[in-house]
DNA sequence: TGAGTTTTGAACCAAATGATTCAAAATATC
DNA sequence: GATATTTTGAATCATTTGGTTCAAAACTCA
């Protein structure tokens, strides 16, 4: 098999650039933004000074660049989560789920970073993106709904945009329990809880009708 | 009359302690734990440098202090919410609309000094405070579960913990999302449509009837 | 008015932090 | 093996930050 990657000229890297990243990002859910200096980010990933300046550029550069990184990876963790099950209820309880695992995974602080960490970071474009994503998010949840509508799963009068701002803070406030030490185990049974709460047969209902 | 506080003995000092408190409380609301240096309390607080360390202490000191009132206001301020209306409904409307309006308030960067703020800090004895604050939060609305059940407002196996805690996640949605710049408008909507989610008249359950 | 007391502002100091410089090291290419 | 290229670690520097010192100011009390 040919090497199509030619090594480049110099001395080669200590280090793994994307390996190095996902160790910033622990940093930061660790340390906040505020709370991190960059040597924590010299220490946490394992990178040289004069290599993390020149390679990733300063702490307000990295954190973008993770941020990015860890919407764009959880946002499509979430979106699995969300579209994959054929049930609206398993839909949103395996959404929840995942918001939990995240909030919970071994290796990494608990909590979010875009949700604990990143709304307190004082910077435009950090507010900019999170905008963004959260609409994103909200989005996502709808059109799940929208789904179940068209799939007869709820009533067509189905309050989505509501429901669906209900289900984020739900999950919102779940991963900040996570962050001050609510067990995984525990908030696992909440998230199967809120998605009932959301869903559960009420009077006039169609959920599990039919 | 007679003015029964003597005036201490050296020079008067020039600012009003409890007043240099809560200005305290806006700095540490808008720039978090960490963003915080000893020149924004400084500058914030309107006291002299060594006035600030020799009354207050130092900003970890400082922070104790402003968290342990802010909790006492603001969680006589929930229960007050909680207890004082006669149906549960406008309790739990009550309950959220306040967190909403404390999370919005003027003069006050948006979002909540418990949720937002202290839940990052690294420290000890701020962690233990905010572990009692929230299970207090939860028995202050568990409790007012119970008093239902025995004002016969909902059956006697509602799930009084299940539903507390979606009531205080749902809380602490819309407090991130406040901080966040959701609008107070938008948010008190939330709030009542939150009330009825968590009460809203399912199948086989007494709470809108009779 | 003068002595005693407390607060204040400015200056000051040490430690932490952000960022750069530079020679040595490690590699590819000739 | 010599040269060019890139990365690395140590050292370095300026700035920010946490915290203290001290004389002057503002007051009470005799």
């Amino acid at each position: 098999m040919i090497q199509n990657i030619t090594r480049p000229r110099g001395r080669p890297r200590s280090f793994d650039e994307t390996g190095a990243l996902e160790r910033a990002t622990q940093v930061f859910r660790s340390k906040g933004y505020d709370g991190v200096t960059v040597d924590d980010l010299v220490a946490g990933m394992g990178v040289g000074r004069p290599s993390l300046y020149s390679v990733f550029g300063d702490k307000r550069t990295i954190f973008l660049r993770v941020l990015r990184a860890y919407a764009e990876t959880k946002g499509a963790l979430a979106a699995k989560a969300l579209f994959s099950p054929p049930t609206l209820r398993d839909s949103l309880a395996g959404f929840l789920r995942n918001a939990v695992e995240t909030a919970t995974e071994e290796g990494s602080a608990p909590g979010c970073l875009l949700i604990c960490i990143a709304p307190l970071v004082d910077d435009a474009e950090v507010r900019q993106f999170l905008q963004d994503a959260v609409a994103a998010a909200a989005a996502l949840v709808e059109r799940r709904f929208c789904d179940a509508i068209s799939a007869g799963e709820v009533p067509s009068d189905f309050p989505v945009a509501a429901r669906a701002s209900q289900v984020l803070d739900l999950g919102r406030g779940m991963t900040m329990r996570a962050q001050m030490g609510t067990s995984r185990k525990t908030l696992l049974k909440d998230a199967e809880e809120a998605a009932d709460l959301v869903l559960l047969p009420r009077r006039g209902n169609a959920t599990s009708e039919g």
